[in-house]
DNA sequence: TGGTAGTTGAGGTACGTATATCACGTAAAG
DNA sequence: CTTTACGTGATATACGTACCTCAACTACCA
């Protein structure tokens, strides 16, 4: 016979099958040692509620809300499409995703539209946005009124979320750092390290790593300090060339955050491009094109596809109180190179 | 209202429910005309077969049967591994496998475990297994007796097969150069390639794709000529030992294929293994302790299990008939480091 | 006119689970 | 002793689909 259904638990257990169901949903009135012997029968057997059946019966959605950052970055781009395309590809799987945009600089507008999600017509969230203060504290109400939630891309630890859907920031400057290093070639020189940012936690983190590395096996380079762009095009293209007139020796360039069509202009306008170690992180519509010119030497990325599927399938897996499967849910740093571009 | 159903299509079109299953499941006495009514009525409301509910009816179950080879290889039992994990957290999804094993080097075996394959007892196969006219012939065989079949990890081109899981073997042979050739750093000297066997369709592809590069980018490198292994330890030995002696320049070492084990062996007792870029394939527990160690400076990995769960959904989708969803059934060319060791 | 084949409809049962209702105990509280 | 609450069983319906049977209708041919 195949899998045991809740009718084999009803008989191994000796009770009926409205037993077995208040057990199995864990509604009230059942005595303890009922309880039990239903539990026990179910161990026996190795019962598996059949999910599909039960999503059936009960007429389940999964209705969950991916809060993003609304804004120019072809990463979130990116991220948006394979969102759109994993919820095209999963009709059949009951499952319904409403992008929530947020200015991507204002914080309060973050936490204005956290609180303003209507947690009773909501399975699930996930949330791309920095760390603050107040984001933890409403994920915190969130995770209150019984919403699994997911941080994407940039952790918030400490804030109560049930899982992280992204790579670790620190390994993967890390990362950059050995493909720097050994690109460049046991030559001596200076590195610029360019971010929007250094008030994101993964622009922070990643030069960690990236220092790291550098101080540990390449001691003959030196690492300049992070040039911060605000995303602006005209103070990125005269902090890049501001960077060049001062520095002799450039021999890469380390792109920790957004903005690579603004640095890659810039650098471009500086006419030493071909000759630096460019490293940048994920790969878009404009950094694939850069590697496949040579521009760029090595992308360090994690794959939106795989980062949209997991935290789907995180999220429903919290819906159902079901396992996760880690190994499936690991998030790799692929480094992208003009050869292995997929 | 939710997703259309069966009810809503047999109003739409202004037939019974029998006639819209009857159209559905492509039986037979219905008019074409009906038909038509029933396909268009389908289209206007957007319907899509709920997969689940229907598996639910039909009592359905996926029985695949995976052919792998049999043997000393830690890249198929890792595969093996995966296959195993996936299969138990895939309760639920009434899946089931059965692996079949091979002996690895005797091409009759396999053709005569492939036609001695119960194709009446089974809903799909998957075969992981060079390629040879007669492995054609069997798979034709199986194909016409309506199995879906999948080749995993080295294709079996021109023999039916309905999908191939794996990487592109040239495109991974040029990703190894670009490494081996900038992990050189511009020295000039010898590269030595090996692998166990060059009749491996897989072997000769990335044999071409590291040549290509080298030759286009790497010409002050000389790449020399492959050495075949035959899965031998000692012969591993001598012939690494006798490279060493002819070749004074030696900058680094490819290895292809599987065999990594010994090859390490062979090269940690030359006493130059520190010295050397080694670029090898498939991330196994003896290639990630060498990674960690620095011995082996890249990996170039396809993820076991990405390949197992993508082999399982592409088998489902051809049972079911329905559409692949090709960005997710893309396996990525991995390329590992110390630093980015998943 | 009757026969036959092709086409369609009506309705049922089943899959495994969720959920509701009602009835029947038992035991404690009044 | 009655009342009440609690624990349990029996039974039904539903979800969306598959598959079966039986009846009925049409069209065509002999």
């Amino acid at each position: 016979m195949g899998r045991p259904t809740v009718h084999d638990i009803a008989r191994e257990a000796g009770v009926s099958l409205a037993t077995v169901d208040r057990v199995l949903n864990a509604r009230p009135g059942v005595r303890a040692q009922t309880v039990e012997r239903v539990q026990n029968a179910v161990q026996r057997l190795g019962y598996v509620r059949d999910t599909y059946a039960a999503n059936l019966a009960r007429q389940r959605e999964y209705r969950f809300a991916f809060v993003l950052p609304d804004g120019a970055s072809q990463f979130v781009e990116t991220f948006k499409a394979a969102l759109q395309e994993a919820i095209g590809a999963q009709i059949g799987e009951r499952i319904s995703a409403r992008i929530e945009a947020v200015p991507s600089h204002d914080p309060h507008a973050v936490v204005r539209v956290l609180n303003a999600l209507p947690a009773d017509k909501l399975d699930g969230v996930a949330i791309m946005t920095p760390e603050t203060p107040q984001v933890r504290d409403a994920v915190a109400r969130l995770k209150d009124e019984g919403l699994p939630v997911v941080a994407l891309v940039s952790d918030l630890p400490s804030s109560g979320r049930d899982h992280f859907v992204g790579i670790n920031s620190f390994q993967a400057g890390r990362t950059a750092g050995v493909l720097m290093g050994r690109f460049a070639c046991a030559k001596s020189g200076q590195v610029l390290v360019v971010t929007n940012s250094m008030h994101a936690r993964d622009s922070v983190e990643r030069r960690l790593g990236f220092d790291e590395v550098m101080a540990e096996t390449f001691p003959h380079i030196s690492v300049l300090p992070s040039l911060e762009t605000h995303d602006d095009p005209d103070r990125t293209d005269r902090i890049i060339a501001e960077a060049f007139r001062s520095n002799s020796d450039l021999l890469g360039v380390y792109s920790m955050g957004p903005g690579n069509v603004a640095l890659l202009n810039a650098l471009r306008s500086t006419g030493r491009l071909q000759d630096l170690v460019v490293v940048a992180h994920e790969l878009t519509p404009s950094t694939r094109i850069a590697l496949q010119d040579g521009e760029i030497d090595a992308v360090i990325n994690q794959n939106v596809g795989h980062l949209v599927r997991s935290a789907l399938r995180v999220l429903r897996a919290k819906c159902d109180g079901s396992e996760i499967f880690e190994a499936q849910e690991r998030i790799r740093i692929d480094i992208v190179l003009r050869e292995n571009l997929p």
